[in-house]
DNA sequence: CCGGGGTTCTCATTGAATGAGAAACGTGTT
DNA sequence: AACACGTTTCTCATTCAATGAGAACCCCGG
């Protein structure tokens, strides 16, 4: 905790200015960010100028601040955008290529889908993601798979929070979740039609890391009419494979004790924080 | 200022820890990190594990840490990322298609690339550019393109700075590095045989904005052998003229009153990008 | 057994961060 | 011109979070 009344530290609250800018509201004035990031105008302004100065964010001809290159250059560095997303593009690209419709790679992240990385088709179908955007898991193919396969604390987590409808079609019975999450173990991809977008039909399949686990979903967005999945599942199973190979190929310089499933001999559940 | 011995301000040594990371170094121990960024091992500890609480750190099974999905996402909505890769992506992609060499896109940032984005050919040549990597003006060729339309301060600063030789061939010579310049304003491209590999050729031109500003420069990689440039340039133009079209249609989406919180009833044009 | 890495925690000190407040600055309205 | 409104920008006394030395702890290899 920092001098602050609100009680939070100066990472928590630059963190709060970050967070104030939505994927659709890319550029901010001062007043602004205090608003959204609930903090003192003085306090947002310092913090702004500072990150400013720092290359964190970027000041705007009109004075509006946008988050900034050296940000982007940092992030580049995250595991998520070397490692899998280096293993995935080439292989997107070829499905993209066969499948000409938009096709996306998306990670779990906390309890939504994160998408890393999309290419879409220029005339296809409408298609709510975008790069660096969040869709819940109970309502995108991509999530769902990622559901199926996540641990059972996650999936009855979710099952219990409300689930969103945005479609007549959109499942939100968690006994409905539950049997697309069954269908997806058996037979290894899931079609979802308008569960987002009544004209849309996503088709996903998980994509596993050298040792086997689950660790992204690659999907298409296809319209409802008009497409056979099974003409799009087969290109979606053989790319998942071809990341497959590429992660393992990547095998970070593998630390010692490697695979670590107990935390190893913590004397005790340390008092709470 | 903070109360460091060191003198500088928390977030600017948040700054330094990311910084510790390198595009080679994706996972640091709080040691190592703590070395790097030239903090004490207490301070880089406690640092490093208030980032991770935050989610822009992550911390891996061996104990070492790492760039976050969280910061990723953040950095998804700066402005390179957004505007101008979404408006190259697609373009990018057909001109990879048809020279069917690497092929990327790289911004000015302060005497360096910044590479926004690469395809890769699969045996294609050897090609050292990352995405989130820089490089030199002087020696590559996105960098001549986009030193070529910098400013005349900009010019003079980088030719009087030390330039790196890679190769024989790298332009090290004021001179010379002026005269490929003023090639490219008169021409539109250029063409770097052996600057930076010996067995590489960089061919690159420039992308414009709406206003005719040129914002960023495309490229492609090559192999010296084998290789009429001219079959390159002209789809590397075509290419550019795409984005440029793209850019300008990418004016910022004028939001409705949508989610914020008091929907004052005042939003205007607001000028400018 | 020891020595050399790493990690984690404690604690007194202190100066950077804080935020109210006011001035300066547009910009549109009366 | 004067006003109202929202913004940006600065100042400044107060104060508490950040600091880093130090020590304990843990793990490994010789």
């Amino acid at each position: 905790m920092a001098n602050s009344s609100s009680g939070d530290s100066v990472l928590g609250r630059a963190l709060r200015v970050f967070d104030a800018f939505e994927l659709d509201k890319p550029a901010l004035t001062a007043s602004e960010i205090a608003r959204r990031a609930c903090l003192p105008v003085a306090t947002a302004y310092r913090l702004t100028c500072e990150l400013a100065e720092l290359g964190l964010l970027e000041r705007a001809v009109d004075g509006r601040f946008r988050v900034g290159v050296r940000l982007w250059e940092i992030a580049a560095r995250a595991q998520v955008a070397r490692g899998l997303r280096e293993a995935a593009m080439p292989v997107l690209e070829d499905l993209h290529a066969a499948v000409k419709e938009h096709v996306q790679l998306g990670v779990l992240e906390g309890r939504e889908v994160l998408f890393i990385e999309r290419l879409s088709a220029r005339n296809a179908v409408i298609n709510v993601t975008q790069i660096g955007g969040r869709l819940p898991v109970h309502a995108s193919s991509a999530g769902l798979v990622l559901l199926a396969h996540a641990s059972a604390e996650l999936q009855t987590e979710v099952l219990a929070g409300p689930l969103r409808r945005y479609t007549p079609d959109t499942p939100v019975q968690p006994r409905n979740v539950r049997r697309i999450i069954a269908g997806i173990k058996q037979q290894g991809y899931v079609v979802c039609p308008g569960y987002i977008h009544a004209d849309a039909m996503g088709i996903a399949v998980p994509v596993r890391d050298a040792c086997g686990e689950v660790v992204a979903a690659i999907g298409a967005v296809v319209p409802v009419r008009g497409t056979q999945p099974m003409n799009v599942v087969p290109a979606l199973l053989t790319a998942s494979r071809g990341i497959s190979r590429a992660l393992g190929a990547t095998a970070d310089p593998q630390p010692r004790g490697a695979v670590d499933p107990q935390p190893r001999g913590r004397r005790e559940p340390t008092a709470a924080v």
